[in-house]
DNA sequence: ATGAAAGCGCTAACAC
DNA sequence: GTGTTAGCGCTTTCAT
């Protein structure tokens, strides 16, 4: 593969001037012009980026930390960022942590290699300790998930009002008896999204019952199965769940249908994030949605702001409380 | 940031000799490699990936390209491409083409660039005239669809076989009238399952019906639902179907559940793929499993073995046919 | 408007 | 066992 000097060579000028006509950068005369464009092609010739970047010194790569692919959740937030990136020309590095800290810190690594000029992290599990010391000297964005104390940039959504809508909703309709499917509390979005729940209890005079309030250990279809499982051997049975995923709301669901019982009949339950699969159950399930496109586009824009020396801030973005039917009355 | 002359500089030796330590490339003194050690662990220096890059004349960032991120038939693979690429050390670049061409030539361009080694492409809708074309100069390798005439080595399974396997185990519970919900016959796959399809009518002497082949513009769950709502309406209706994707096959069974049809009393569905949501759904539904997470390993070792220069051939790989509720008789 | 030359950070060939 | 040096491919002063 030809280099920008044999270009050079073969259109009889010098390889500032074919890196002047590659990148606009000052002005060259028409005719020079044209006889280095007849050269690169003629040579069929490609920039190399590894040049490029060690000079610059930027690798003009992103990347988007997720705990893992399988959560569909993620989807529509990666398309955001990848869209809004791409188009100020950066590309991104999808990596899954696996909430594993070898793989993240090779991710980690990467930025401090030159590798990745940044990090959008999606991964609540991820160890932020760390993450702050390389955001000392690094551009990093938070999605999703983020850091009460400290000043790393982020993207988020109120979780508490979002769970406090969904109560709201439940309580309306006549249930007293609602349970929480919960996330593991070492979480803010848990810890947010508890508060909530809580919150509406005390507003409409409901007793909190700590039996009704289940933590699972991932976000899985089976933990969401084994909370509900659980729910429904409690002496007092709730007549509804709030669940913090609809990823857990699914399995949830799964094992009502099992049990035979009738949703939203004899149950009625709630997801969150409205994932593709939510509007595919049956019956199909009630959930919050986020803004996950706007997120992404957010997150990416914060970042690159960032990377190129502006001052950029946290932002709140709207959710919306999806009815469906696994609430109807 | 230091770099690796700071570092020589503050152990009082060269750069080269840093580099050997870095690299355990050749021998050096223990006393040396101390010095070098506490130098590097003083300057907190971190090697720059993008000199060592330009250097060597290579990225270690393998490309994978899937049309998009929402369907998680892809996640499994993925997951076994990264797992084996890290520990080969490469990084893998997850690339959503959205099929979309000019996407595609951003990712081309990238491994043009040096900025990637290559590509593992499992994008059916790719253009393959210009992988092909790649592929004289750079090492590409397909996975799960593949290109009959070229010699782009791939990875599969045999979808013909699976196919008739899906309809051999329909026919044997009692169904004569078995419809296919295929995709767009463009695609290798397709017409391979549709080979599967006939093959199995023909042998146990079933009529074959055009009627009953809905080809679906995309592989999302309405395009499944749409393609049932069509089946139901025929005069004389199928009493089971194959979709040949499980999105399309959870999008009809939403079509039948809507329309009130008891599943598999009434009607009998198998999906393909076995992606984690087909056991969720009520009822949980019949498959085809690839065994993708293998499909991964695989299709990494073959293109990091082509990329190091070793010989590569194609394979397949088994498929197994999961029974669920769907078709249970 | 264009060219010469330095240098981004690293590794490998060669010399000692 | 270690240092010197050249060079990977590019961009960017600084001249002219």
């Amino acid at each position: 593969m030809a280099n920008i000097h044999e270009v050079a060579k073969q259109a009889g000028v010098s390889s500032a001037t074919v890196s002047r006509v590659l990148n606009n950068t000052s002005s060259v005369t028409e005719r020079t012009r044209q006889k280095v464009d007849q050269a690169i092609k003629e040579l069929n010739y490609e920039p190399s980026m590894l040049g490029r970047n060690l000079r610059n010194s930027e690798s003009r790569l992103l990347l988007v930390l997720i705990p893992n692919f399988s959560n569909p959740y993620y989807t529509e937030i990666i398309n955001g960022i990848e869209d809004f990136s791409v188009e100020r020309g950066y590309n991104i590095l999808l990596c899954e942590t696996d909430s594993n800290p070898t793989r993240e810190n090779t991710f980690f690594n990467m930025v401090k290699n030159k590798l990745a000029d940044g990090i959008i992290s999606m991964d609540p599990t991820i160890n932020m300790a760390k993450l702050q010391e390389l955001a000392k000297k690094h551009s990093i964005v938070l999605c999703s998930e983020y850091d009460e104390l400290e000043r790393i940039p982020y993207v988020a959504i109120d979780n508490e009002v979002a769970a406090y809508k969904v109560m709201k909703h439940l309580i309306r309709l006549g249930h007293e008896n609602i349970a929480l499917i919960n996330s593991d509390e070492k979480f803010l979005y848990a810890r947010q999204r508890r508060k909530g729940y809580e919150r509406a209890l005390e507003e409409f005079d409901l007793p909190l019952r700590q039996e009704y309030i289940y933590n699972t250990n991932n976000l899985d279809f089976q933990d969401g199965a084994q909370a509900m499982r659980k729910l429904l051997q409690l002496d007092e049975t709730p007549t509804a769940a709030f669940a913090v995923s609809d990823t857990l709301a699914i399995g949830a669901l799964k094992e009502l249908n099992v049990k035979g019982m009738n949703v939203p009949g004899e149950f009625a339950l709630v997801g969150f994030d409205n994932i593709s699969f939510s509007n595919m159950t049956n019956p199909t399930l009630t959930t919050v949605a986020q803004p996950m496109y706007q997120m992404g586009i957010a997150a990416a824009n914060m970042l690159i702001d960032q990377l190129q020396g502006k001052p950029v801030d946290s932002v709140m973005l709207d959710h919306e409380l999806i009815i469906r039917e696994s609430t109807l009355n």
